[in-house]
DNA sequence: CCTTGACACCTAGAAACCCTAGGCCTAGCG
DNA sequence: CGCTAGGCCTAGGGTTTCTAGGTGTCAAGG
């Protein structure tokens, strides 16, 4: 069950990733769950695989950190990631209107 | 390029035929392509599949008609596509008010 | 007559995606 | 020591959408 993401996982994880700032997958699934109120509880096997995507296509960028003794990786926006985002986040707003618009019952465009 | 729907095809489709009341599948795209002003603009070989597969999960109910001498295939809303498509709706509000709470900036929730 | 373009339907196969279902390892607590 | 939570990972399946074609009718124009 769970929520259906088809599509918009990379525009969340981006745009958790700009909220929270450099972190790792273990942290981002915790606030994306915290953050949509428990909207989006995502499985790992669908957000790690999703970081080495995003990583191949150059939108974040990684780098290990054992200070607190547990193997992290942590994930970064880089600059081209910044500008996807922002590129999806417009893509999802028409996305939205575009929806809005079929599922509001008639009522033709008046000037 | 286009519009990426992932996911949102049976809502879209479930919707604008409630829309138009029982059409045929090219006025459906038509439909969709008008109402949306140009957002979905859905090839064929995404409706005609879309279709078959709602047919077969009950969802919408076909006839063919030759009034106009053209070979037409006209769909309707069956009950249970009318339920699904309700579900569908709100699914997709869920999305939407997920998605914008992790779109907006931080701005914690103060009782 | 013949060609072009809109109308109208269809399928096969590729590509992408998300999720299930595991596995591996460490830290801390009882 | 055993258990739970933290933390990372991959393989493979199932679903979905799109590309790229194919078939045929009707109407208009040359």
């Amino acid at each position: 069950m769970s929520m259906d993401l088809r599509g918009h996982l990379d525009l969340l994880i981006l745009a958790a990733l700009r909220h929270t700032g450099p972190t790792h997958g273990y942290a981002l699934i915790q606030a994306l769950r915290d953050r949509s109120d428990g909207t989006f509880d995502l499985p790992e096997g669908t957000v790690y695989p999703a970081l080495h995507r995003l990583e191949r296509a150059g939108l974040v960028a990684s780098a290990w950190n054992d200070d607190t003794g547990r193997r992290r990786r942590c994930y970064e926006l880089t600059d081209q990631g910044r500008a996807a985002l922002a590129a999806k986040q417009s893509e999802w707003h028409a996305l939205v209107r575009g929806v809005a618009a079929i599922l509001t019952p008639a009522q033709g465009a008046p000037a």
